[in-house]
DNA sequence: ATTAAATAAAAATCAAAGAAAGTCAAATAT
DNA sequence: ATATTTGACTTTCTTTGATTTTTATTTAAT
């Protein structure tokens, strides 16, 4: 484990400790770690990705920043076992069905369920129809992510 | 937030309060913040955007001065007039800025907000860069229609 | 007192420079 | 092979300043 990248990683979580974000300067930290600037962009896209339950928005420019923020999933959510459950294709009807479940479970609302459904529907997705199943599926699975941070909130 | 626009921004809509407007003189408040004239119009010009649901007056000269109003729409007119003004590309920049929007004026919860957000956000839309723009005002759009059909419902 | 010209007082515009972060591919290490 | 490191180049956002345009006020001339 002697390598910068899981250095800066477990830096980062430290700093962030309990907190679920944090606001990094990439320059700042790339100077500290005597690293160039885009190491600190591939920890980032390796380490503190959305599978691994880390979200992140940035600015550039004068008082540009990094900001990573914690998704707290609590293991045994519903969400989550749909999301292992979701191959890397998903039918419209498949995807509803499963809306559905979680409706019921009073995961979601129905205007939650409505938006979610509208967005990746086939309509919705104008791409070629081999396309959407696997961008449905993508983009579904980034949905159950975000669903499970505000499940911790109960 | 260490940039003196955001900081401009923020005195701007604090003076403003509950006001519907507000007339600032450019000069005296680039004086205050010790900074360029033509920073207030770049503030002006990314902050109090139409998008973000202000519109501005002014006149040069003597006695000449910025006037800032908040507009208020009803929920449905506003999804209608942005509805019409999404073309056929939106970063997801534009849509966010949309989407907070939307929040403010209380058409969305947060995680209505965060779901389409999510749905719709680069990570999501694995597809190749040029493409996701395109796709993304399609699907937003539908969100949109979807979203006035259930605010006629109150 | 009235007009015309000059001056001053604003705000607008635009382009250059600066400050961050992002991308991508080549080189290196495991 | 795969993961990491490095660096050159790109894009985005902000700051600064010089120039232009518009409006108001003052001055000069009839």
């Amino acid at each position: 484990m002697a390598n910068i990248s899981d250095i800066i990683e477990q830096f980062i979580l430290q700093t962030m400790g309990d907190d679920s974000t944090i606001e990094i300067s990439r320059n700042s930290l790339a100077d500290y770690f005597a690293c160039a600037p885009s190491q600190i962009n591939y920890v980032l896209e390796t380490r503190f990705t959305l599978d691994r339950g880390f979200s992140k928005e940035s600015k550039r420019g004068g008082g540009g920043f990094i900001k990573i923020s914690k998704i707290d999933t609590d293991g045994d959510s519903l969400a989550q076992l749909v999301l292992e459950n979701v191959g890397d294709e998903l039918s419209s009807k498949r995807m509803n069905q499963i809306l559905s479940r979680l409706r019921q479970e009073k995961i979601l609302t129905s205007k939650e369920l409505a938006l979610v459904k509208t967005a990746l529907s086939d309509e919705a997705l104008s791409v070629p129809l081999m396309l959407k199943d696997k961008i449905r599926a993508h983009a579904f699975k980034c949905v159950l992510i975000e669903l499970m941070k505000d499940q911790g909130g109960k």
